[in-house]
DNA sequence: TTGACATATTCCTATATAGGAATATAATAC
DNA sequence: GTATTATATTCCTATATAGGAATATGTCAA
């Protein structure tokens, strides 16, 4: 078997730096193509390709306008990274007598087989 | 040129689905490979070569006790991720009159070239 | 309708998996 | 030594990129 799809989730989509790049660049702002090539300073084809990844996901948002097209970061769609990082963020970051809650978290992820 | 390596860094050893299972499976303990093989119910090379990507960029720990060598997460290795995530998380979660502040830290992330 | 502009797609190739099956290595006990 | 237990590695294959180059599609303007 291979390996999973880049556009079959957002932990896969933005494994790629260039894509988080990309969703970095872009912020909250919405922007053209055109105005994301500058910015990277990339091919424009190169662009396109990694903005058609992230759509597939969901990452980003498109909208026409004229013989633009302007995008715009989706960041709900990183929740599950952000939901699934975040227990271990304990374990490095707060003091012990939260471990029990940590574990708790940890118990929970496990049942929902993720 | 292909897709950048799982072993590359911790965004592309976490894309794969059964790799994030085998950390939360493992939580805060440390545990040999035939327990994690017990409680995940996979077959044990499968688990062993799981555990080599996760070596391999440092999200996980061994240590030789016999015949038996006993694996543990190390989170740290993580803050990259939750570094990155966190300030979209902003985006979906809080009030807007935080909007500058994800604003500013979108432009430190830019000027940092990430 | 012709040209210019904005963006997407196709074709190509080197590369790297993930999983199954079989086997190798290593440590311990007898 | 030999068997047993614990774990890692090798061999195999289907599959999916990422980037470069070239080209296609779509839209507007004169």
């Amino acid at each position: 078997m291979a390996r999973t799809p880049t556009t079959h989730d957002p932990f896969n989509a933005v494994a790629e730096p260039k894509r988080r790049q990309v969703l970095a660049v872009m912020g909250t702002q919405e922007l053209s193509v055109n105005e994301i090539v500058e910015r990277l300073g990339w091919n424009q084809p190169m662009v396109s390709k990694h903005l058609r990844v992230l759509k597939q996901v969901g990452l980003v948002s498109e909208r026409r306008v004229g013989r633009q097209r302007m995008y715009q970061v989706n960041a709900e769609k990183l929740r599950p990274i952000f939901d699934w990082v975040t227990p271990f963020e304990k374990l490095w970051n707060e003091r012990f007598d939260r471990l029990d809650e940590v574990l708790e978290e940890m118990q929970k992820r496990r049942k929902n087989n993720e």
